[in-house]
DNA sequence: ACCTGAACACCGTTCAAGT
DNA sequence: ACCTGAACACCGTTCAAGT
């Protein structure tokens, strides 16, 4: 076969390429050595194992996700911009949050955020400990909104769910709340749960 | 070998000891018969396959999860008990969380805290889409968080993170908030970060 | 320093064959 | 209706051996 200078960053970018192209189950040792054109073996010695290859992908991703501006006129709508950004870029690379599936969360999936965040929670008039919560409480809110919606996507059927359940009380008689009824029986928008939750977090933490 | 009358219940709560001694991952089909003292492929017979199997098991371990029973004087106080009380549920059965990260999310994680959280939302006043989408909020906050805990957890030494990046500024100055660059750079409590969003989400929704 | 093939110890799933 | 063993097509990783 007699192949040249493999190179650690030829096997990230070929790695790179696999994911994106086809997910992170795709991602097999064997597979990217068929793809590279080497011994399996080889890449071993470049990466280590499968698990500090995903590592530096994300890592990799992450880097790229890039900065975000706020956008907006008062505190409360720019801090609300730097979550929807945030949420966007997320979903913009899904490969990412399945390869952070895999793997466990990076800190650094936090931070595109972050500097933004700090900066409108001092704008705002936040300070200290105060000021982190915000930041704190924000990541999380995206992070863990995105996590759950992925999560639901990849799920198996759902038959009964909430669907049928709020209908009609379990008592039989009618919900004393119909309009309520309906809208837990309707599928959930996702993307609307979102922008209220944010919302009203960000309205609660600036009061 | 001739052992007697397998049967799907004796399938399920063997696959259930397993995941729950050993973790999502030791349940592999051959380990499982194994256990059982069957042939691997009299699983296939009564459970189809590994997803379907995994399937039944979340199923299976949301349905004990049980009822919730909000606490608490003022209707606030009350749907934050609900959101501490499901986080702890998930929380106490980290191997659900596992399984729900392999196989996707059920709809059905987010019924425990339903119905309380729907009583709750009536008291507060509010009706239709509004109450609604408080309930939503609330689950997709709670579980997104209990995520996010998760998978900080599994995952890989953080090694410059948010810590270093925060004591001083990229200047090379000192940061204009101290007391926030210390909050920023200490491990974060993901229990307090919890608190703070559950409390001011509910306040924002309750305005 | 870098690459190789062979081998180890696994996987999930299918299928024809048994009772 | 239920169970079996054999086989298929995979995995990640280790290791001694090559250059």
């Amino acid at each position: 076969m007699a192949r040249s200078a493999l190179s650690r960053d030829e096997v990230l970018d070929t790695a790179a390429a696999l994911v994106r192209e086809h997910g992170p189950d795709a991602l097999t040792m064997r597979r990217l050595a068929a793809e590279l054109g080497t011994a399996v073996t080889s890449i071993y010695w470049h990466v280590g194992n499968r698990e500090s290859l995903l590592d530096a992908l994300v890592a990799r991703t992450v880097a790229d996700l890039g900065t975000i501006r706020p956008r907006g006129a008062t505190p409360a709508e720019r801090i609300v911009s730097v979550a929807r950004a945030l949420r966007r870029a997320l979903r913009e690379r899904p490969h990412l949050v399945a390869m952070v599936h895999e793997r466990g969360l990076t800190e650094r999936m936090f931070l595109p955020a972050q500097r933004a965040l700090v900066h409108e929670a001092h704008a705002a008039g936040l300070r200290g400990a105060r000021a982190a919560a915000l930041v704190h409480a924000v990541q999380f809110q995206v992070v863990g909104h995105v996590l759950v919606e992925r999560n639901r996507e990849r799920a198996p059927a759902q038959p009964p769910a909430e669907t049928d359940l709020w209908v009609t009380e379990p008592t039989g008689l009618p919900a004393p709340d119909p309009e309520l009824a309906r809208a837990l029986a309707a599928p959930v928008d996702t993307e609307a749960v979102f922008l209220v939750a944010v919302r009203a977090l960000v309205a609660g933490l600036l009061r």
